[in-house]
DNA sequence: CCTTGACCTTACCATGATTGGAAGGTTTAC
DNA sequence: GTAAACCTTCCAATCATGGTAAGGTCAAGG
């Protein structure tokens, strides 16, 4: 099975299985005489299992982890359970963040009047240098949000 | 003012403020005789203006069309509102997205034992590669979610 | 046996927003 | 007059992914 088939059957393009190869996320496959990559259908499987762990938004890095401890024979599941909930209330999180954006956008868009004059409340709001910041809280909440 | 000034009065990194330059996001600064930048209090509230926006998770492109209406003066407020809800709009369907998976995964984690055992059920059902993809419409979604 | 086309290889470039560093010039304060 | 703290530009890196180019390989058909 070369790279073009691993990749129509995992649902990964070749260059993402030549990169999660690269940086190390996947074991390095195996090569014909001429230097092509061949894999197996259990390989073809781990492909299939990172593709769907990148659709649930899980990170590389946290894949990595859930890889190794597939691969593990003596893997236990308290751990998988574990991450899988980690990164469900990470999710929380940010969805909790991004509401707060929401809201905040709903609320001074009901102050605008929306018709031609020039004061819509919005970018008095946006531009106010005033040290009050009564959002100190979300505003860093917010920040935080934005590594990654 | 220096551009140091600037960026500790705007909490835009001076590193961050020369980008934006770059780009264009913000007109070029003025230069003292030896080539430093040199910013007004004017210069400063947009700098504040583009953190602000930032924070609520406008993306550099949509920044840069709000800094255009706020420096027109025959802006109108329909086209400041407009924005303000797509964007609001935008954030909310992916506020749904990530709240579909957080389902799917905190269903997963309820059928896991959380024990030693190495039959955690969410390992099993990543690494499916069964047909049936009762969840097509949600994996579009996700998948469609991931541009940008 | 040779050509053609579809594959494979590596390597480099691009994205977007941001940070970091290096090498060198300027200003300020002691 | 010198040291510290600033500023300048340029270059590199991040992360996951897509694109392109130059060249090697394989299978089918003439």
């Amino acid at each position: 099975m070369n790279i073009g088939d691993a990749a129509k059957a995992s649902g990964v393009s070749a260059k993402l299985i030549r990169y999660y190869e690269s940086i190390g996320l996947i074991p390095e496959a195996g090569r014909t005489a001429s230097g092509y990559r061949v894999y197996t259908k259990q390989e073809v499987s781990i492909l299939h299992f990172v593709k769907r762990a990148r659709t649930l938004g899980f990170s590389i890095e946290r894949i990595h982890h859930l890889v190794s401890l597939w691969r593990d024979k003596e893997r236990a599941s308290a751990e998988v359970k574990r991450i899988a909930l980690d990164h469900a209330a990470e999710l929380e999180a940010k969805i909790a963040e991004m509401q707060a954006m929401v809201d905040t956008l709903r609320e001074r868009a009901a102050s605008c009047q929306g018709d031609h004059r020039p004061d819509c409340p919005i970018l008095h709001d946006l531009e106010n240098t005033g040290g009050d910041n009564r959002n100190g809280q979300i505003t860093k909440t917010l920040i935080a949000s934005q590594d990654r």
